[in-house]
DNA sequence: AACTAATCCTACTAATTCAATAGAATAAAT
DNA sequence: ATTTATTCTATTGAATTAGTAGGATTAGTT
């Protein structure tokens, strides 16, 4: 399961997406408020955004947050990381929060992590691929697909 | 992340998959001692597994677990199920333990959802195909590979 | 029948992680 | 100077996960 924070990061990042073309910084009440999430955790969550470069802040009067990247450069796998979550069903197999299985004798030939590995395999290749510019391009999609039936 | 318990569940079932041919009750602190799962811990684990009909039980002397059922009909997916882990990244496109998502208006035009929804499939494909059997084929394999080379 | 070796059951506790909050410090605009 | 923001440090509360304790029950053995 992603943590809340991981959801509501990539849920901010969508929306600094959305308004990416105005260039104009976005306050954290203002994302707070549309997304429905709590300003004092979201505050974190943007700093910590920034530290890791998807972000640049303004601060003091007409500050905020702008998306430091084109929309298109950035993608779930890499906001995921970001705000702490493993994306691995398994430590062993995890590329950026590895630690080897304690009761697993030998990691090379144990056949459960290489399922793992597997899934991990699946699920990057689609999580890498998927940038803030393609979910709001699913969002175009589907909102016309539930319009027009 | 999967859970310890789950993992735990994996491992044990896999242990007991290995000597599906004697047909003989092992005991949980056989099973405990091999695969390095804390006694009382694994304890609560197979009951629960045998109350969802992977394992059966015998009480007494010679008392132990035997699998319910072919290993090669014993799968990863609802392994993780019954030992309690959701597979989906989000609680909004979990089949088995669905919860709708506070923040999202529209669940049907949420283009994370979306996404979230193909990784799941992915998942979901390959857990769901993968038995007890298979595993134990890939630590084989996997033996050859590293004991050729 | 008594003894022993096992699972079963109920309840509890400890530890860790996750989610959220409080409040003062700093920076920029007017 | 005042206001409106972010920034930083620290703490708290809630929930989940991991693990434990101890006795009841069942079945085989002598
Ligand atoms: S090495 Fe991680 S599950 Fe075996
Ligand atoms: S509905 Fe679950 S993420 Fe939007």
């Amino acid at each position: 399961m992603l943590s809340k924070k991981s959801k509501y990061a990539i849920k901010a990042l969508i929306s600094l997406a959305k308004r990416y073309e105005n260039k104009v910084p976005v306050k954290i009440s203002e994302i707070s408020e549309e997304e429905k999430i709590p300003r004092k955790f979201l505050e974190a969550i943007l700093v910590e955004l920034r530290n890791n470069g998807l972000l640049h802040s303004k601060m003091g009067a007409n500050g905020g947050y702008l998306l430091a990247k084109h929309p298109e450069e950035i993608v779930l796998s890499h906001i995921i990381r970001i705000s702490g979550g493993p994306i691995a069903m398994l430590p062993c197999v995890s590329l950026n929060f590895y630690e080897p299985c304690e009761e697993c004798v030998n990691e090379s030939t144990c056949g459960l992590r290489d399922v793992i590995l597997e899934v991990r395999e699946a699920t990057i290749r689609i999580l890498s691929k998927t940038s803030l510019s393609d979910i709001l391009q699913r969002e175009e999609g589907l909102k016309k697909k539930f319009n027009l039936i």
